[in-house]
RNA sequence: GGAGGGAUAGCGAAGUGGUCAAACGCGGCAGACUGUAAAUCUGUUCCUUCGGGUUCCAUGGUUCAAAUCCAUGUCCCUCCA
């Protein structure tokens, strides 16, 4: 059974939106963030760890599973929620990033993309076709258009025809998806120019996808024209699909991109600052390995209701981190990735009462301190 | 008792006349990270009022110049008796 989406208010005061996502496996109320697992694990946790967080969608990659173990493996095995013990709704990405952070400009074609593998240097060759295919496999519950993401800055003519590529990539791989249990999303380009997010998201909105994302941001731009580039893309946008922000997981990103009409979110910022130690906390990111939490024995927050918070001291958070203990990376994965899905929840909440702007000036007050720059 | 080897920054370890405040690793201290080639990467790590000052076991010497050569001493290690 394909998921399906129904939006259920739009806040008073912003294009912010709380809806629903049904699926076989529950409901879920967006605004959401989804954890990454690119080789079908969150990095360092369990499925019931991940579900403890209040965590509902969660990433895989097509790329990265494709190389290892193959996608074939992974349809023997029954699919990639069988194969990873995941009892929850699967987003694929498409391999899109992939282009963008291993293939080089001359390696794209109207084709399709050259990979270098990354493991053995063989020679890989993906297509719009062959991502759907690979999904297929994996049996996904959201799949990815195979997409260009290009970095920034860029020129209007580069973005222009990477759209029109993108464009005729999408329409590739749709032709090729028949997985009636598999929504399939299209992506939305164009890089920083509103008129080729425009056209980009109308183009897409004709093809008739189960919902949009929004890529090509965080990419090196600055935090205005990121959010330039999201609000240019939700405003073509069709109110009764998921609108998806690629990539982004910064807390405050997050809530300026809820307040611009997205729904869902994913990153793998979260888990990846846990592994080098950093921690999200409603007063700003610490570093755990600072001295100065040496004898710190109070939990990284006291309102924080994670597993870690509930019987984890900094002092020994840091002990871990410095001695480079697994369970250091695990612990501090479980506080960043339930820090993003509360604050989703929060959001939720100010949706409701009509409050996120006072809910974002808020926030911004305590993450950055009173005399902040942002 | 005899023969030989060694002592370098918090630790390990290069360097054996000038380009040496001294490679490199570890440890320490910080920083970065946004659809994961990331348990990774970067900076910093004698003192400093940023002008400079004081270092390579100690003391004395050779030299324009010494971590580097010589003498003596101290300590450590290996082998032989």
């Amino acid at each position: 059974m394909k998921l399906k989406y129904e939006l259920l208010k739009t806040e008073k005061n912003t294009k912010a939106r709380l809806g629903i996502i049904k699926t076989k496996y529950g409901d879920y109320q967006t605004p959401m963030f989804m954890p990454v697992g690119t080789l079908a694990t969150v990095k360092s946790l369990s499925p019931e760890e991940i579900k403890a967080t209040n965590a509902g969608i969660i990433l895989a990659n097509t790329y990265h599973l494709w190389l290892r173990p193959g996608d074939e493996v992974i349809a023997k095995a029954g699919g990639l929620h069988k194969f990873m013990n995941y009892n929850g709704p699967i987003l694929t990405d498409s391999g899109g990033f992939q282009v963008f952070s291993l293939a080089k400009p001359k390696d794209i074609s109207e084709e399709g993309v050259k990979f270098k593998n990354h493991l053995n240097g063989d020679k890989l060759f993906l297509t719009p076709e062959k991502s759907i295919q690979i999904q297929n496999n994996l049996d996904s519950d959201i799949a990815m258009s195979f997409d260009e993401c290009i970095g920034y800055p860029a020129t209007y003519d580069y973005v222009k025809q990477s759209v029109e590529r993108t464009l005729r990539w999408a329409k590739r791989g749709k032709a090729v998806h028949n997985n009636e249990n598999q929504c399939l999303f299209g992506i939305v380009q164009g890089g920083e120019y509103e008129s080729l997010r425009k056209k980009c998201a109308e183009e897409l909105t004709k093809m008739d996808f189960d919902g949009y994302s929004i890529g090509g941001t965080s990419v090196g731009e600055d935090k205005k024209t990121m959010y330039k580039m999201v609000s240019y893309s939700t405003k073509y946008l069709p109110e009764d699909k998921i609108r998806y922000l690629m990539g982004v997981g910064d807390p405050i990103d997050i809530i300026e991109g809820v307040i611009r009409g997205v729904d869902i979110f994913d990153c793998v910022l979260p888990t990846r600052l846990a592994r080098h130690g950093n921690l999200f906390t409603k007063y700003g990111k610490i570093n755990i390995r600072n001295s100065k939490y040496k004898e710190d024995f109070q939990p990284i927050s006291q309102d924080c209701d994670c597993y870690t918070c509930k019987h984890y001291s900094r002092s020994y958070l840091r002990h871990l981190v410095v001695c480079n203990e697994m369970l250091g990376a695990r612990l501090l994965s479980i506080h960043n990735i339930r820090f993003l899905v509360k604050l989703t929840e929060d959001l939720k909440e100010a949706i409701k009462t009509d409050t996120i702007l006072e809910y974002r000036d808020n926030f911004i007050k305590n993450y950055y301190g009173e005399n902040n720059e942002y």
